[in-house]
DNA sequence: TCTGGGGTCCTAGGACCC
DNA sequence: TCTGGGGTCCTAGGACCC
């Protein structure tokens, strides 16, 4: 790339980007309350305590890949003196939403990118932003005791990758120079690349394009036609062109999903309708928490394909409603119904979910000629979400949880909820 | 016994229209 | 040889993200 070139950035950009992003997330938010687990290896597992979904930097040397089932690395955690815990995102999105209050404290401009990392829009010489960057990550340590890695660039692409060096880094901070960069996008391999998975990667590989300086210096026309706009857009981030904005307001979902395995194979029809009870719940006030009505409901069926013994059932039924709705018993009843007619008798179900879609905000719905809404569904609803978000999800529901019920996610090694439950809330003692 | 749960965007191709 | 040429809307599927 020539530098009289029209698409290079002007020499001194007043505009950088930065990615702040949480080192091992969810396994350092359980050890903030755990002194005692300082320098142990930790893990995290996904829903139904399935499979390992982070990792301490000490877990990770044990060489266990990510997304590993538990089942399988199990022994050779105990061995290694590993703590477990099921994932506990009560506790995860609390301790994320007051890192996100600090990093707001620096700009008005702040994008959520996800619940550990936010894109900062930051204005100044290099000399400030190393000083923000560096009071950043001492705030978020000393505030909320997690540690946070600072990647500073001119895209967002040359931040993630910023980023990604800096995590490797002693100080946590990577904010490279002009004369820096091409010496570190020739390190960095393709596969590194914000956008880039395995698909392309392997694609670029196998296209002598190994490095993000490769990728760089690419045929804008072969990379479009081989990873769509969105690889364009990323090869102009590669460049310094900034060709991804920022989303500082979080767009309304289009499609709200509730989807579970069961911690245990399902075979009874009641365990099935009352599952998909509460999901149907829970996606209906998900989506009334963003002011939204949907049309649509999808609800399907599976048995665990894992298990090839088994006799294999999937099925879903898509329902286009007469109105649209967000009243938690209509959207129960639908889901009931379609269970009613997706359940055979005589397999062993694995999962079910509920989708929520062809969704509109709540103001502006079409009314329906022959369809007279009963004006107390919102103020019921509205007082149902304000007690269940006060005194916890479940307290208020649709359907009582049968004794002996069957279909409960497996949650075995749950940490407490320290922030957020008055009973959990750690005591200290003093003297 | 035990293998996660959300989401987004883009493209190609078919149906249909004038 | 050569089979209209646009448009729109919808869907399925593929890629990616955390």
């Amino acid at each position: 790339m020539g530098s009289g070139d029209p698409c290079d950035p002007p020499l001194h950009p007043v505009n950088m980007t930065a990615l702040v992003d949480c080192n091992s997330f969810y396994a350092s938010c359980e050890k903030v309350f755990r002194p005692d687990l300082r320098n142990r290896p930790v893990v995290v597992l996904s829903n139904n305590d399935g499979c390992i979904v982070a990792m301490s930097p000490e877990a990770k040397k044990l060489d266990i890949p990510r997304g590993a089932p538990f089942f399988k690395v199990q022994q050779r955690l105990d061995a290694a003196g590993a703590e477990v815990f099921s994932s506990n995102y009560t506790l995860y999105d609390d301790l994320s939403r007051r890192i996100m209050d600090i990093l707001h404290s620096y700009t008005p401009h702040l994008e959520v990118y996800s619940i550990d990392e936010g894109f900062l829009d930051l204005r100044g010489d290099r000399e400030f932003l190393l000083q923000q960057a560096t009071q950043i990550r001492t705030r978020v340590e000393q505030w909320v005791g997690i540690a946070v890695s600072v990647g500073i660039g001119r895209t967002k692409t040359l931040a993630k990758i910023a980023n990604s060096w800096a995590k490797k880094r002693e100080d946590g901070i990577c904010m490279p120079t002009d004369e820096d960069w091409p010496r570190l996008l020739a390190r960095t391999d393709v596969r590194d690349i914000w956008g880039v998975g395995q698909q392309y990667a392997h694609m670029l590989h196998s296209n002598a394009v190994h490095t993000a300086a490769d990728l760089k210096a690419c045929d804008e026309i072969w990379v479009k036609k081989r990873m769509t706009l969105v690889g364009l857009k990323t090869l102009w981030e590669l460049n310094g062109k900034p060709s991804f904005t920022m989303e500082e307001v979080p767009p309304s979902k289009k499609g709200i999903i509730s989807s579970r395995s069961f911690g245990k194979a399902v075979t009874e029809k009641e365990d099935i309708l009352e599952a998909g009870a509460n999901y149907a719940s829970q996606a209906a006030e998900k989506m009334r928490s963003q002011k939204s009505v949907c049309r649509v409901i999808h609800t399907s069926i599976t048995t665990n394909y894992f298990r090839e013994g088994d006799r294999q059932y999937a099925r879903g039924i898509t329902e286009e409603l007469p109105h649209p709705v967000s009243y938690t018993p209509q959207i129960v009843a639908v889901v009931r119904r379609q269970l009613e007619e997706l359940f055979r008798p005589g397999f062993r179900y694995k999962k079910i979910t509920v989708f929520l879609t062809e969704i509109e905000a709540a103001g502006q719905k079409q009314l329906n000629l022959f369809y007279q809404e009963d004006a107390r569904h919102a103020a019921v609803m509205e007082a149902v979400d304000r007690i269940n978000s006060r005194y916890g999800r479940q307290t208020l529901h649709c359907q009582p949880k049968r004794p002996g019920s069957n279909w409960q996610m497996k949650r075995e090694k749950l940490s407490p909820c320290y922030t957020t439950r008055w009973k959990e809330i750690p005591l200290v003692k003093t003297g």
